[in-house]
DNA sequence: ATGCATCGCGCG
DNA sequence: AAAGCGCGCGATGCAT
């Protein structure tokens, strides 16, 4: 098997470019036309190819890539057109691009440009032609050859960046990338048309219906802007509700719709202050609207490729892209209904159950917890019977409620005041301050070894700070050298820059774009817990990936369709829905081999769309 | 016009 | 001393 190296050019104009557009738009254009294209063979010279379209689509068959590995600096596009175009599907992805990620911090950026300077393997060469608005008839055969030398060139670098960048990813983490890049390249879910277009329809009449009942009080603009909100409620005779922002910490409106006081203003005495604030939280998200216009356009070019950042957040999980996260469709909603496994097939999704509580409880070896969950308690009910005093059954939906905030937030050093507030705006249940410090004091003596693994962060990150090495946890020791705590997996959880910051009076490090973020003993756990459940997931999501991949060729159906966080969803023939259905559960029942003793546990549910599924 | 910070809101 | 965390997208307001 070889490496195969190659980088395309395609037609751009000023308003037809990638910068105008998704990457799924551009290529799926009627204007779409490749230039040409420069291709390596392992350590090979890059040959530039052009000429007819036909000539270039029998070249690019020609080179057998279904047997071969495929490399690119951002393959997302040049797989996808390899695919869509051709009917091409490599054996094995690599993209630079998306290995370059996880080092972000280090290398500043992650374009060729970028990457190539920062490990001084060459110069990406400055467009040697004025390729702009040209197709390639326009183009002379002396810009065609000088075209070549400069695509010749990024694909030299590319490769020479593919061996650099080797030894900071593994064989796992580069089958997630090739996982990750074919739910785009290799789409299979389909969008049901119809379905969103009538969706469209109830949402913009539900909108208007809203704004007309108000449109005499707020005018045309007075609902989505927040000074000029205020001055509706002022002119109502409401003093607008303000809090102190998390992020500034200044006074700024508490307009949010999970805000106390607003949520008080819907039952206000004057009609017209209740419609004025239903219209404003019934207006303020655009989601439901625009990315089901989004949809309805992408239905009409074909089916749905799903674009994820491979590692695209600090933990390593992965973060939407495209102008379409798929990570935050509203459950229960039509946008999921709309997303199907096409005719014959079922959808398959399965949820790995509190897989963070359980490794934070694994990590600090708290072994009455983990004992709990391994005997398959309803931990969520028996922490609330321990808060109230009583049996707290499933049926008892506030309490259990509240032990179910506990249980996913307490763990990461969450205070009382945040924790009631969560309660309050999530359930409407009120507790009050003595018994929300009563329900954390709880939570931090009786599971005290949660509360110790926050102070042993506290003092590796010291440690580390005064130029040492240190090492936490108890279900397995993590060590924690200068540039981030070190995985099983061999992955790192970076704190570039980390030191103590007189100005914010805390330590800090700075993120991947150079901001200063404050770091503390319980966000290191919360992002060491979510780093692991996350190589915890995505290793038994390729797992389940590769026994599908058995049944068929690579761009078969038999393969993960998406993955969000804590969830993997698969298509499968309806009669083999049960049967892949089993596959799944088991797989995802199964812990990693560095944590033998960790009770990992799924649910998984068979449904004609990704609606169904939950 | 374009970039940047902030907020709100959807998900895990 | 104590502090739940991690994202992306769209809208707004302000600076350039």
């Amino acid at each position: 098997m070889s490496i195969i190296t190659l980088d395309k050019e395609t037609y751009y104009s000023k308003e037809y470019s990638l910068s105008k557009m998704t990457t799924e738009e551009y290529i799926r254009d009627p204007r779409f036309q490749l230039i040409g294209f420069s291709y390596q063979i392992d350590d090979g010279k890059p040959t530039w190819i052009t000429g007819s379209d036909k000539y270039m689509a029998e070249h690019l068959h020609s080179l057998e890539l279904e047997k071969h590995t495929l490399i690119a600096q951002n393959s997302l596009f040049d797989a996808s057109i390899m695919s869509w175009h051709y009917g091409i599907h490599p054996k094995f992805i690599i993209d630079t691009m998306s290995m370059a990620a996880p080092i972000q911090s280090i290398t500043k950026g992650k374009s060729l440009d970028a990457l190539a300077r920062h490990f001084k393997l060459g110069v990406k060469g400055k467009e040697v032609v004025a390729a702009m608005g040209k197709r390639r008839e326009d183009f002379t055969p002396e810009e065609l050859a000088r075209y070549g030398g400069y695509c010749d060139n990024d694909v030299a670098l590319t490769y020479a960046l593919f061996n650099t960048l080797r030894e900071y990813s593994t064989p796992q983490e580069m089958y997630v990338i090739d996982m990750f890049l074919r739910l785009y390249t290799d789409p299979i879910l389909v969008l049901n048309k119809p379905l969103l277009e009538q969706h469209l329809v109830n949402v913009v009449e539900r909108k208007e219906a809203l704004l007309a009942k108000v449109e005499a009080i707020v005018g045309k603009d007075g609902l989505m802007s927040n000074p000029k909100f205020a001055a509706v409620l002022q002119k109502l005779g409401v003093v607008p509700p303000t809090k102190i922002s998390k992020s500034t910490g200044k006074e700024t409106f508490a307009f949010a719709k999970t805000d106390a006081p607003m949520k008080e203003l819907l039952a206000h005495p004057d009609d017209r202050v209740q419609a004025v604030v239903a219209a404003r939280m019934g207006v303020k998200s655009t989601l439901e609207e625009t990315r089901t216009r989004n949809f309805i356009a992408m239905a009409v070019r074909g089916t749905l490729p799903i674009a994820l950042n491979y590692y695209g957040a600090h933990t390593g999980r992965a973060s939407g892209a495209e102008s379409m996260n798929l990570q935050n469709l509203p459950r229960g909603g039509t946008l999921r209904q709309a997303i199907e496994a096409p005719p014959g097939y079922k959808v398959i999704a399965c949820d790995s159950s509190q897989i963070e509580a359980r490794v934070v409880a694994w990590l600090a070896g708290q072994e009455d917890l983990l004992e709990a969950f391994r005997n398959k308690v309803d931990i969520y009910s028996s922490f609330a019977s321990d808060v109230y005093g009583y049996e707290v059954n499933k049926s008892m939906t506030d309490q259990r409620f509240v032990g179910k905030t506990a249980i996913l937030g307490l763990g990461f050093q969450m205070g009382w005041k945040r924790f009631a507030e969560q309660v309050k705006s999530m359930s409407g249940i009120v507790i009050s301050e003595a018994d929300a410090k009563r329900v954390v004091n709880l939570y931090r003596s009786k599971y005290y070894r949660i509360s110790e693994l926050w102070d042993a962060a506290d003092t590796a990150m010291k440690i580390v700070v005064a130029g040492g090495t240190a090492e936490f946890g108890v279900g397995i020791k993590l060590i924690w050298a200068s540039e981030g705590v070190h995985l099983p997996n061999g992955m790192i959880v970076r704190y570039p820059g980390l030191r103590y910051d007189a100005e914010y009076e805390s330590f800090v490090y700075d993120d991947r774009y150079g901001k200063r973020n404050r770091i503390y003993a319980g966000k290191i756990i919360e992002n060491v817990v979510q780093a692991l459940a996350r190589i915890i997931v995505f290793y038994q999501t390729c797992k389940i990936d590769k026994q599908l991949r058995k049944y068929d060729k690579p761009q078969s159906r038999f393969k993960i369709v998406l993955s969000v966080h804590d969830e993997a969803v698969t298509v499968a023939p309806a009669k083999a829905a049960e049967k892949v259905k089993e596959m799944m559960v088991k797989t995802m029942s199964q812990p990693p081999v560095w944590a033998p003793d960790l009770p990992v546990a799924c649910e998984a549910e068979i449904g004609a769309n990704y609606g169904e599924c939950k």
